[in-house]
DNA sequence: AGAAACTATGTAAACCGTTACATTCGCTTT
DNA sequence: AAAGCGAATGTAACGGTTTACATAGTTTCT
C-alpha cells in the first residue's frame, strides 16, 4: 500500500560505483571482495540506512530465515516454556519465530493441508505433540519440508522425546517407595482429540511401577483430570469419595495435583498426612505448596528442538536415527528429568 | 536450497489458457472476472494443488500477512494468554504471528533499531508492556510501520491500556471493606529494566484507596516481590517478621501472592484467619487456594489489541484517539476487570 | 445506429534481490 | 614474452507475483 520503501540495493550500488553483484557480494560476508571495496560498500549502506528486502531474498533463495512453531496450545504451562526456549535460540541463531496454535485434529489437518501447498513460507517446522500421522509426515516430507517433532516419533522427522513411561514410572515408584500401597491415578485426556502418546506413556509407566512392586491395578484409582486444575479437583474428590480411597495419588501433571490439593483444603485434609501426592512438570508453584513433582525442562527441549531442526535444515533435510546428533539430543532431552520430593510426599506414614 | 518449488501461476495460465492476470485476479476473488472463467481457473489451481508463492506476492505488493508479537517474555502468565488471544484472532483472519520476546532495554533498543531498517518485514506490530520512549514511538511512525501498544501509551499509536490505577485501588478497597485498616503491599519491580507502568499505577491505585479511607501511608509495609511466586514468599516472610505487620495484603500478582500463601504455610499461618490477601489475575490455581483475585482477561486483550491493528492497517496507519473505534476499544479492553472474592479475604475477623 | 459505458481479458512493467557466467586485470610461471 | 591463473568485478537472467494500462467485446442509452 502506501508502505515506504527504503533504499534498494541499485540505489546503494550506484552510490558506491559498483555493480549491484558486488554490493550484494560485499554485504553477506562473501568472499572475493577487495577489502578496500567491501568496506566501502557497508559504509555506504549504514549511511543509506540500507537494509535487503526479506521478501526479495526469500524469492530469490527460496529462504525465509522463518522456522514456525505448531503446538496445541500456546498459553498452556508446558507449552509456553517450550516455546520460548525454542524462541530464544531461534532469535539468537537469526531467525524468526511464527507461532502456530493447532488446537484440534480439523485445524490440524488444516494444517497438514496449508503446509503442503503452502510449502514455501517457513524454511522448517517444529511440530509439537500433535501426533501427525505417519502418512502425513511422509507426505510432507516428500514436500520438501524440513521439520523436527517434539512429543512423539514418525519414520520421516527426528524427534525429540522425553521418556514418558520414566516419568510414569519414577513418580509411581516414589509414592511406593513411601511405603504407599494403594496408589491412585490422576491422569490427563484418555481421549483426546490429538490422542497424545503423553498421558498413555506415563499410565504405562504407572501400571509398570506397581506391576513391578507385585501391586495389581486397581482401575477405580484411575480419574481423568483432562490437564487442569478444576479437572484434578474433581478427580481427587472422585478419588476421595470412592469406597476405598488411596492413600498416594500420581497427578500427571502440577496442575491437576493443585487441583487435588484443593479438593484435600476443602475437606479440611492434607498432604502428606491424609495422602501423599506426586505431579509432573515441577511448577514453579510446586514448592510453595510442597508438592513433590517429577522435573520436566519444557525450556531446555524447545531449546535442543530447534538445535536439532537447524542441523536438518544444513544438512538439507538428511538425517539418521542412529547417528551422534540424535543420540546427544536424546541424551539432552532426558536429561534432569528426576523427582523432586518435597512435603506432599515426605514424612507421610502410610 | 533443494527446496522443491511448486507450480507457478504460469502453469496454471498455461492449462485454463488464460494469461497470468486473470488467474491471479480470479484466485483472489476480485471482481471483473468471468464467473466461467474463474470457475474453470479455480479448478485447475485446485487440480494443480498450485498456491501463490509468497514471497513473491510479499515482493510485489509489499504485504507480509505477518504480524510481530512483541512481548517482555513468551512464558509468563500474563503474555502467554494475551498472546494466545492476539494469535488466535491474526490467524482467523489470515495472518500469521512472530512472536518476539524482548526481556532487557538492550534488547528493546535492538529491536527498535532493526524494526526501523528491516521496515518491510511485517505489516504490523503488537507491542506490549515495553514502555517505548515517545522518540522511538515517532521514528518508528515516520518509518511507516503500523503498530498498536498494549500496556503503555505513546502519542503516535492507537494503545489499549487497562486501568491498572483502578486495579490497585479496587485490590485495596475491597482490603479496607473488609475492614482492615493496616493493608501490606507485596508490588513487582519497582526499578524493572523495562520500566513497566504497571506497578506504579497499581501503587497509586493501593495509596489512592487509602488515601481515601483516611489511611495513613506505611512504606514499611510495601515489599517488592519481582512479580515472581518465590519473590512473594519472601516478601511476605518481610511483611510477617515487621514490628507490626498488616492484617491484609494487596499482592500484584496472583503469583506473588501464591508465594505469600507459602510463606504463610510455612509458619502454620492461613488465610484469612490471620491474613486476608488479594491478588491481580484471576490465576487458574486461586480458586485452589480460595485466593481473591481483581480479575484480569490478558486473552480477550490480545484480541482487542490485534483487532485495533487490523484496523488500523486497513485505515492506512491513520487514526484518532477519540474516535468510536478508540473509545470501543477502551471499553472492551477494562470490561471484566473486577473483584473476584474468594475465601482469603472472605470472614475474616480483622 | 452510433456513442458511451462496462466487462472481460491480455501485455508487460514493476518489485528487489541472488547468482551463474563472463570479463578484466595484475601476477606468476615457464 | 606468452601462457596461465586467481582475484575482483560486472552483466544479465531469474525467481513468481501484482497491477497499471491497453484492447476487445458486449450492453445500454439516446
Amino acid at each position: 500500500m502506501s508502505r515506504k520503501r527504503g533504499p534498494s540495493i541499485e540505489d546503494v550500488a550506484r552510490e558506491a560505483k559498483v555493480s549491484v553483484a558486488t554490493v550484494s557480494r560485499a554485504l553477506r560476508g562473501l568472499p572475493n571482495v577487495a577489502v578496500s571495496t567491501r568496506a566501502k560498500v557497508e559504509a555506504i549502506a549504514q549511511e543509506m540506512n540500507y537494509q535487503a528486502d526479506p521478501s526479495a531474498a526469500r524469492l530469490a533463495t527460496g529462504e525465509t530465515k522463518l522456522v514456525q512453531l505448531v503446538t496445541p496450545t500456546v498459553d498452556g504451562w508446558y507449552f509456553s516454556r517450550f516455546l520460548a526456549g525454542a524462541i530464544e535460540f531461534l532469535n539468537e541463531k537469526g531467525y524468526e519465530a511464527i507461532a502456530h496454535p493447532v488446537a484440534n485434529p480439523q485445524e490440524r489437518e488444516q494444517f497438514i493441508s496449508d503446509m503442503l501447498r503452502l510449502e514455501k513460507r517457513v524454511d522448517g517446522l517444529i511440530i509439537v505433540d500433535l501426533n501427525i500421522s505417519e502418512d502425513a509426515a511422509i507426505e510432507l516430507h516428500n514436500a520438501g519440508i524440513r521439520a523436527v517433532t517434539a512429543g512423539f516419533r514418525t519414520q520421516k522427522f527426528p524427534a525429540i522425546v522425553v521418556d514418558d513411561y520414566r516419568v510414569g514410572f519414577l513418580a509411581t515408584n516414589h509414592l511406593l517407595e513411601q511405603g504407599h500401597t494403594r496408589v491412585g491415578l490422576i491422569s490427563g485426556q484418555p481421549n483426546h482429540p490429538l490422542a497424545f502418546s503423553v498421558p498413555g506413556l506415563r499410565l504405562a509407566g504407572y501400571t509398570g511401577a506397581l506391576a513391578a512392586a507385585g501391586i495389581p491395578i486397581d482401575t477405580a484409582l484411575e480419574q481423568s483430570g483432562h490437564f487442569t486444575a478444576e479437572g484434578g479437583r474433581r478427580a481427587m474428590e472422585r478419588l476421595l469419595d470412592s469406597a476405598e480411597p488411596p492413600t498416594a495419588v500420581f497427578a500427571m501433571s502440577d496442575e491437576m495435583a493443585f487441583g487435588a490439593w484443593g479438593a484435600l483444603q476443602e475437606r479440611g485434609l492434607s498432604w502428606p498426612t491424609d495422602v501423599a501426592i506426586v505431579g509432573v512438570d515441577d511448577h514453579e508453584l510446586a514448592p510453595m505448596v510442597g508438592l513433590t513433582s517429577v522435573r520436566l525442562n519444557p525450556r531446555n527441549l524447545g531449546g535442543v528442538a530447534t538445535d536439532l531442526l537447524l542441523q536438518l535444515m544444513r544438512d538439507d533435510g538428511i538425517f539418521d536415527r542412529d547417528d551422534e546428533v540424535s543420540r546427544v539430543a536424546d541424551e539432552a532431552t532426558n536429561e534432569g528429568v528426576e523427582i523432586v520430593a518435597r512435603r506432599s510426599t515426605l514424612g507421610a506414614s502410610a
